[in-house]
DNA sequence: CTTATTTTTCAACAAGCGTTGAATGGCATT
DNA sequence: AATGCCATTCAACGCTTGTTGAAAAATAAG
């Protein structure tokens, strides 16, 4: 706990405060507290705020994007004569979300919730979830035009829109849904809540990019 | 434009900035030079910040919930023998915020993606959400659940929270589709996207959910 | 026209903000 | 032991924030 370096307390305490409470809910006093620093430390390390926040979104884009291309690419070469199933491809861009829990690091979690802040802001959306994102999904959809060959792009994408906003409220855990079911569902649960995403998107996506078989 | 009342122009603009940048990315004086007022009048109609942001939050609340239980009320009096199909239910859900293309006013466009905000928002959802909205939402699940009679709680429950996160991502508008799609998919276009959402939303549901029929 | 009442502005407050330059500390290498 | 370098803290800056009480303007009532 006291093992990390000064920096890398900055980055998890900014981490958390930001996923929570977004970029402008939160000083780089409230930080600094937080992670047990003097407040000046934030600015030699990261420069300005703006700064900070970009390296904490960096900070594990790469890694994510990674383990999500990998499970992609095995899907692949396990069904390389017909290509992998609707199905196959969203649990692969599904299921490495999960190392969160299976990790002991919390970081992870505030790390997902902070990607739903931004993908689901206007301000902050367009400029970074595209320059970090963009590629990886752009890989997912060509696989799945391949495994729906008489899909349109229009219809495909606005299927992945679907897909994206399911998961974006996933990743920013407002258990909403645990009020709502009564306990019955917990927003912390990934695991089931991707239990269920999966066959209900990838029933979605057939249903509107239209294949029939299976 | 001038006809309105200072007070009405304090909402509408309070509503368009905290919806783009939320609570905390817009200052009282941002809001009062949009509006064309003093910075002191926000406070002398509404009190605090934050009761101007509950106000403007609770403003169309009624209303567009009047829409919604209206629509969903209408199919279920029309198919009085069998009940709604899943699709007319989510259909009844999802039309109504339609009207912010339909009507001139520009702000119901923010004001659905302000609710996009709060619903995504751990800090604001939970309260906010709940209060104005779980009656609403509660009745649409019990309408789900008679048209598929197989399905348990919980998968309802999370199928619902799919259906809920495509939904408010469409509402965010955050343009983030329109560039991945190289502009065949617009954000603006609330249509377009219903029409798609409303089959894979029912298709997801009735593969989560059981129903074998139809 | 006068008086009350409500609406709006003015001016200013204390507190908190991000940021910075200089001072201090620790830790290697010489 | 002295030096240089990186990490960290200290103290403070100019500025903006939300909020408020009193003044002024507009509106309504008599």
């Amino acid at each position: 706990m006291t093992n990390v370096s000064k920096r890398d307390r900055i980055l998890d305490a900014a981490e958390a405060l930001f996923a929570e409470r977004g970029f402008d809910g939160v000083t780089l006093r409230q930080i600094a507290t937080s992670a047990g620093v003097d407040v000046a430390l934030a600015n030699y390390h990261f420069g300005k705020k703006l700064e900070l926040f970009n390296a904490v979104f960096e900070r594990r884009a790469a890694l994510l994007n990674q383990s999500r291309l990998d499970a992609l690419r095995k899907v692949q070469a396990e069904q390389a004569d017909s290509g992998p199933s609707v199905e196959q491809i969203i649990e692969a861009f599904l299921r490495p979300l999960e190392l969160t829990q299976e990790t002991a690091d919390p970081g992870w979690r505030h790390y997902l919730a902070l990607i739903a802040y931004v993908n689901n802001s206007t301000y902050w959306g367009k400029r970074m979830m595209s320059k970090l994102f963009d590629d990886l999904v752009q890989e997912f959809i060509a696989a799945l035009r391949q495994a729906l060959p008489t899909a349109s792009d229009q219809d495909l994408f606005w299927c992945y829109h679907n897909l994206s906003g399911a998961l974006t409220l996933t990743l920013a855990q407002t258990e909403r849904i645990d009020t709502l079911s009564g306990g019955l569902c917990q927003s912390s649960d990934f695991q089931a809540a991707y239990d269920h995403m999966i066959p209900f998107v990838a029933a979605g996506f057939r249903k509107v990019c239209g294949a029939n078989d299976s």
